[in-house]
DNA sequence: GCTTGTGCCTGTAGTGACTACAGACTGTAA
DNA sequence: TTACAGTCTGTAGTCACTACAGGCACAAGC
Protein backbone atom coordinates (compact mmCIF):
# COMPACT_ATOMS: atom_id res chain seq x y z
CA UNK A 1 0.00 0.00 0.00
CA UNK A 2 1.47 3.64 -0.48
CA UNK A 3 1.94 6.27 1.90
CA UNK A 4 -1.17 7.70 1.73
CA UNK A 5 -3.22 4.85 2.72
CA UNK A 6 -1.05 3.58 5.33
CA UNK A 7 -0.67 6.89 6.70
CA UNK A 8 -4.71 7.05 6.69
CA UNK A 9 -4.98 3.20 8.45
CA UNK A 10 -2.34 4.40 11.11
CA UNK A 11 -3.19 7.79 11.68
CA UNK A 12 0.46 9.11 11.46
CA UNK A 13 1.14 11.56 8.64
CA UNK A 14 2.84 11.25 5.98
CA UNK A 15 5.94 13.75 6.26
CA UNK A 16 5.61 12.17 9.71
CA UNK A 17 6.21 8.61 8.30
CA UNK A 18 9.14 10.09 5.59
CA UNK A 19 10.27 11.71 8.73
CA UNK A 20 10.42 8.28 10.78
CA UNK A 21 12.36 6.37 7.45
CA UNK A 22 14.86 9.17 8.16
CA UNK A 23 15.73 8.75 11.67
CA UNK A 24 15.94 5.08 11.24
CA UNK A 25 12.83 4.57 12.94
CA UNK A 26 10.84 2.24 10.70
CA UNK A 27 12.41 -0.03 8.12
CA UNK A 28 12.74 1.84 4.57
CA UNK A 29 10.70 0.27 2.54
CA UNK A 30 10.26 -1.11 -1.12
CA UNK A 31 9.69 0.57 -3.56
CA UNK A 32 7.45 0.56 -6.93
CA UNK A 33 8.45 0.80 -10.12
CA UNK A 34 6.87 4.35 -10.33
CA UNK A 35 9.73 4.64 -7.38
CA UNK A 36 6.61 5.06 -4.37
CA UNK A 37 7.21 3.84 -1.23
CA UNK A 38 5.00 0.60 -0.52
CA UNK A 39 4.27 -0.77 2.44
CA UNK A 40 2.70 -3.89 3.85
CA UNK A 41 1.04 -4.73 7.24
CA UNK A 42 4.45 -5.16 9.46
CA UNK A 43 4.96 -1.03 8.61
CA UNK A 44 1.64 -0.37 9.30
CA UNK A 45 1.87 -2.32 13.26
CA UNK A 46 5.01 -0.46 13.92
CA UNK A 47 3.65 3.10 12.92
CA UNK A 48 0.38 1.94 15.21
CA UNK A 49 3.34 1.18 18.04
CA UNK A 50 4.77 4.30 17.37
CA UNK A 51 2.03 6.06 17.39
CA UNK A 52 0.40 4.85 20.55
CA UNK A 53 4.09 5.21 22.62
CA UNK A 54 3.63 8.76 21.67
CA UNK A 55 0.29 9.09 22.70
CA UNK A 56 1.74 7.80 25.87
CA UNK A 57 4.33 10.82 26.01
CA UNK A 58 7.03 8.49 25.45
CA UNK A 59 10.28 10.12 23.66
CA UNK A 60 11.05 9.04 20.25
CA UNK A 61 14.28 7.65 21.49
CA UNK A 62 12.45 5.90 24.13
CA UNK A 63 10.41 4.43 21.81
CA UNK A 64 13.12 2.81 19.86
CA UNK A 65 14.26 1.30 23.51
CA UNK A 66 11.03 -0.08 23.59
CA UNK A 67 10.56 -1.74 20.01
CA UNK A 68 13.81 -3.01 20.39
CA UNK A 69 12.59 -4.59 24.43
CA UNK A 70 9.65 -5.51 23.01
CA UNK A 71 11.35 -7.72 20.32
CA UNK A 72 12.99 -9.97 22.89
CA UNK A 73 10.65 -9.95 24.85
CA UNK A 74 12.40 -8.07 27.96
CA UNK A 75 9.60 -7.36 30.41
CA UNK A 76 11.62 -6.00 33.43
CA UNK A 77 13.47 -3.42 31.14
CA UNK A 78 10.51 -2.50 29.87
CA UNK A 79 8.49 -2.20 32.93
CA UNK A 80 11.81 -0.31 34.17
CA UNK A 81 11.37 2.70 31.73
CA UNK A 82 7.11 2.95 31.52
CA UNK A 83 8.08 3.42 35.01
CA UNK A 84 10.65 5.86 34.68
CA UNK A 85 8.61 7.67 32.09
CA UNK A 86 5.33 7.60 35.03
CA UNK A 87 7.58 9.65 37.29
CA UNK A 88 8.13 11.65 34.78
CA UNK A 89 4.77 12.56 34.35
CA UNK A 90 4.20 12.67 37.91
CA UNK A 91 6.71 15.51 38.37
CA UNK A 92 4.96 17.56 35.71
CA UNK A 93 1.32 17.40 37.33
CA UNK A 94 3.02 18.43 40.57
CA UNK A 95 4.79 21.36 38.72
CA UNK A 96 2.07 22.36 36.89
CA UNK A 97 -0.31 22.16 39.59
CA UNK A 98 2.03 24.56 41.70
CA UNK A 99 1.95 27.03 38.72
CA UNK A 100 -1.92 26.99 38.18
CA UNK A 101 -1.74 27.80 41.84
CA UNK A 102 0.35 31.32 41.27
CA UNK A 103 -1.65 31.71 38.66
CA UNK A 104 -5.04 31.26 40.37
CA UNK A 105 -3.99 33.73 43.42
CA UNK A 106 -2.51 36.55 40.75
CA UNK A 107 -5.24 36.29 38.27
CA UNK A 108 -7.88 36.14 41.07
CA UNK A 109 -6.06 39.47 43.25
CA UNK A 110 -6.22 41.43 39.37
CA UNK A 111 -9.27 43.29 39.19
CA UNK A 112 -8.35 46.25 36.88
CA UNK A 113 -10.76 49.64 37.24
CA UNK A 114 -10.24 49.10 41.11
CA UNK A 115 -7.83 51.46 42.82
CA UNK A 116 -5.62 47.92 43.83
CA UNK A 117 -3.13 47.48 41.60
CA UNK A 118 -2.90 44.00 39.27
CA UNK A 119 -0.07 41.90 41.33
CA UNK A 120 0.59 40.16 37.63
CA UNK A 121 2.75 43.24 37.10
CA UNK A 122 4.58 42.86 40.54
CA UNK A 123 5.15 39.18 40.08
CA UNK A 124 6.96 39.72 36.46
CA UNK A 125 9.31 42.20 37.76
CA UNK A 126 10.10 41.02 41.00
CA UNK A 127 8.99 42.23 43.61
CA UNK A 128 8.48 39.55 46.76
CA UNK B 1 27.97 45.63 34.70
CA UNK B 2 29.11 42.71 31.81
CA UNK B 3 27.17 39.89 30.84
CA UNK B 4 28.60 37.48 33.30
CA UNK B 5 27.66 40.12 36.03
CA UNK B 6 24.17 40.09 35.25
CA UNK B 7 23.52 36.16 33.99
CA UNK B 8 24.64 35.88 37.81
CA UNK B 9 22.43 38.30 39.04
CA UNK B 10 19.30 37.72 37.55
CA UNK B 11 20.07 33.70 36.79
CA UNK B 12 19.51 33.65 33.15
CA UNK B 13 22.62 32.54 31.14
CA UNK B 14 24.73 34.05 29.17
CA UNK B 15 23.74 32.35 26.27
CA UNK B 16 20.36 33.33 27.26
CA UNK B 17 20.71 36.79 27.72
CA UNK B 18 22.48 37.11 23.83
CA UNK B 19 19.79 34.80 22.05
CA UNK B 20 17.18 37.42 24.00
CA UNK B 21 18.98 40.47 22.32
CA UNK B 22 19.16 38.53 19.05
CA UNK B 23 15.70 38.43 19.11
CA UNK B 24 14.74 41.40 20.00
CA UNK B 25 13.16 40.60 23.36
CA UNK B 26 15.77 43.16 25.39
CA UNK B 27 18.16 45.89 24.22
CA UNK B 28 20.85 46.27 22.73
CA UNK B 29 23.26 47.41 25.54
CA UNK B 30 26.17 50.00 24.56
CA UNK B 31 29.80 48.48 24.58
CA UNK B 32 32.73 48.71 26.76
CA UNK B 33 35.46 50.49 24.55
CA UNK B 34 37.21 46.59 23.84
CA UNK B 35 33.36 45.74 22.66
CA UNK B 36 31.95 44.15 25.39
CA UNK B 37 28.38 43.94 26.10
CA UNK B 38 27.93 46.56 28.89
CA UNK B 39 24.55 46.59 31.45
CA UNK B 40 22.57 48.77 33.37
CA UNK B 41 20.21 47.74 36.33
CA UNK B 42 17.35 48.64 33.62
CA UNK B 43 18.34 45.52 31.61
CA UNK B 44 18.55 43.19 34.57
CA UNK B 45 15.11 44.18 35.51
CA UNK B 46 13.85 43.57 32.31
CA UNK B 47 15.51 40.28 32.33
CA UNK B 48 14.25 39.04 35.53
CA UNK B 49 10.83 40.22 34.37
CA UNK B 50 11.36 37.63 31.52
CA UNK B 51 12.71 34.83 33.98
CA UNK B 52 9.40 34.88 36.11
CA UNK B 53 7.76 35.25 32.94
CA UNK B 54 9.44 31.69 31.64
CA UNK B 55 9.21 30.07 35.03
CA UNK B 56 5.10 30.82 34.49
CA UNK B 57 5.11 28.77 31.81
CA UNK B 58 4.55 31.68 29.54
CA UNK B 59 6.27 31.45 25.85
CA UNK B 60 8.64 34.83 25.05
CA UNK B 61 5.99 35.86 22.70
CA UNK B 62 4.21 35.93 25.51
CA UNK B 63 6.45 37.88 27.52
CA UNK B 64 6.59 40.15 24.48
CA UNK B 65 3.20 41.26 24.73
CA UNK B 66 3.35 41.13 28.91
CA UNK B 67 6.15 43.79 28.81
CA UNK B 68 3.75 46.04 26.42
CA UNK B 69 0.96 45.51 28.34
CA UNK B 70 2.70 46.52 31.43
CA UNK B 71 4.43 49.21 30.17
CA UNK B 72 1.18 50.89 29.26
CA UNK B 73 -0.22 49.29 32.91
CA UNK B 74 -3.24 48.01 30.21
CA UNK B 75 -4.66 45.68 33.37
CA UNK B 76 -7.54 44.01 31.78
CA UNK B 77 -5.64 42.99 28.98
CA UNK B 78 -2.85 41.64 30.93
CA UNK B 79 -5.40 39.70 33.15
CA UNK B 80 -6.89 38.05 29.88
CA UNK B 81 -3.43 36.54 29.12
CA UNK B 82 -3.08 35.05 32.19
CA UNK B 83 -6.47 33.56 32.23
CA UNK B 84 -5.62 31.92 28.88
CA UNK B 85 -2.63 30.95 30.11
CA UNK B 86 -4.35 28.99 33.13
CA UNK B 87 -6.55 27.92 31.22
CA UNK B 88 -3.63 26.41 28.80
CA UNK B 89 -1.88 24.91 32.26
CA UNK B 90 -5.43 23.72 33.30
CA UNK B 91 -5.65 21.44 30.30
CA UNK B 92 -1.93 20.09 30.04
CA UNK B 93 -2.72 19.08 34.01
CA UNK B 94 -6.05 17.14 32.66
CA UNK B 95 -4.49 15.20 30.09
CA UNK B 96 -1.03 14.40 32.12
CA UNK B 97 -3.30 13.20 34.92
CA UNK B 98 -5.45 10.87 32.05
CA UNK B 99 -1.93 9.81 31.14
CA UNK B 100 -0.92 8.86 34.31
CA UNK B 101 -3.43 6.75 35.24
CA UNK B 102 -2.99 4.54 31.99
CA UNK B 103 0.53 4.58 32.92
CA UNK B 104 0.22 2.99 36.22
CA UNK B 105 -2.54 0.51 35.15
CA UNK B 106 -0.21 -0.93 32.37
CA UNK B 107 2.96 -0.99 34.56
CA UNK B 108 0.94 -2.25 37.44
CA UNK B 109 -0.48 -5.25 35.88
CA UNK B 110 3.37 -5.99 34.42
CA UNK B 111 4.89 -8.62 36.43
CA UNK B 112 8.05 -9.98 34.64
CA UNK B 113 8.53 -13.48 35.47
CA UNK B 114 4.80 -14.38 35.84
CA UNK B 115 2.95 -16.70 33.36
CA UNK B 116 0.63 -13.27 32.74
CA UNK B 117 2.20 -11.49 29.89
CA UNK B 118 2.99 -7.34 30.16
CA UNK B 119 0.27 -5.62 28.89
CA UNK B 120 2.57 -2.70 27.89
CA UNK B 121 3.13 -4.32 24.52
CA UNK B 122 0.06 -5.33 24.29
CA UNK B 123 -0.68 -1.51 24.61
CA UNK B 124 1.63 -0.30 22.18
CA UNK B 125 1.04 -2.72 19.32
CA UNK B 126 -2.28 -2.15 19.46
CA UNK B 127 -4.47 -4.46 21.00
CA UNK B 128 -8.03 -3.15 22.25
C1' DG C 1 -3.49 11.51 -27.44
C1' DC C 2 -4.15 15.25 -24.14
C1' DT C 3 -5.49 17.42 -20.08
C1' DT C 4 -6.62 17.59 -15.40
C1' DG C 5 -6.11 16.29 -10.89
C1' DT C 6 -4.37 13.84 -7.11
C1' DG C 7 -0.79 11.78 -4.95
C1' DC C 8 3.90 10.92 -4.53
C1' DC C 9 9.05 12.20 -4.74
C1' DT C 10 13.45 14.77 -2.81
C1' DG C 11 15.48 18.32 -0.41
C1' DT C 12 15.50 22.14 2.45
C1' DA C 13 14.04 25.35 5.94
C1' DG C 14 11.17 26.68 9.78
C1' DT C 15 9.19 26.03 14.64
C1' DG C 16 10.54 27.33 20.26
C1' DA C 17 13.73 28.21 23.49
C1' DC C 18 17.53 27.54 24.11
C1' DT C 19 22.52 25.06 24.26
C1' DA C 20 27.08 24.06 22.60
C1' DC C 21 30.65 24.61 20.28
C1' DA C 22 35.05 26.89 17.40
C1' DG C 23 38.24 30.26 16.93
C1' DA C 24 39.46 34.82 18.05
C1' DC C 25 39.81 38.73 21.03
C1' DT C 26 39.99 41.53 25.90
C1' DG C 27 41.33 42.24 30.34
C1' DT C 28 43.52 41.16 34.70
C1' DA C 29 46.60 39.08 38.12
C1' DA C 30 50.94 36.81 39.23
C1' DT D 1 55.22 37.95 30.03
C1' DT D 2 52.46 34.57 30.57
C1' DA D 3 48.59 32.42 32.01
C1' DC D 4 43.84 32.39 32.52
C1' DA D 5 39.08 33.81 32.74
C1' DG D 6 35.82 36.10 30.38
C1' DT D 7 33.88 37.85 26.25
C1' DC D 8 33.03 38.14 21.10
C1' DT D 9 30.69 36.36 16.53
C1' DG D 10 28.76 32.90 13.95
C1' DT D 11 27.02 28.54 13.25
C1' DA D 12 24.95 24.15 14.22
C1' DG D 13 22.50 21.01 17.21
C1' DT D 14 18.34 19.72 20.11
C1' DC D 15 13.10 17.44 19.61
C1' DA D 16 9.37 16.03 16.82
C1' DC D 17 7.62 17.34 13.56
C1' DT D 18 5.55 20.72 9.67
C1' DA D 19 5.62 23.25 5.41
C1' DC D 20 6.98 24.33 1.49
C1' DA D 21 9.09 24.21 -3.80
C1' DG D 22 9.62 22.07 -7.91
C1' DG D 23 9.16 17.92 -10.25
C1' DC D 24 7.46 13.00 -11.36
C1' DA D 25 3.62 8.96 -11.49
C1' DC D 26 -0.69 7.52 -12.44
C1' DA D 27 -5.69 7.26 -13.36
C1' DA D 28 -10.01 9.18 -15.29
C1' DG D 29 -12.39 11.87 -18.56
C1' DC D 30 -12.51 14.22 -23.02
Amino acid sequence: MLIGKIAAETGVHVETIRYYERIGLIDTPPRTQGGFRNYNQDHAQRLILIRRGRELGFSLDNIRTLIALSEERREDETKLLALRHLADVQDKIINLKRLEQVLKNMTGACKPGRQSSCPIFGALSGEN
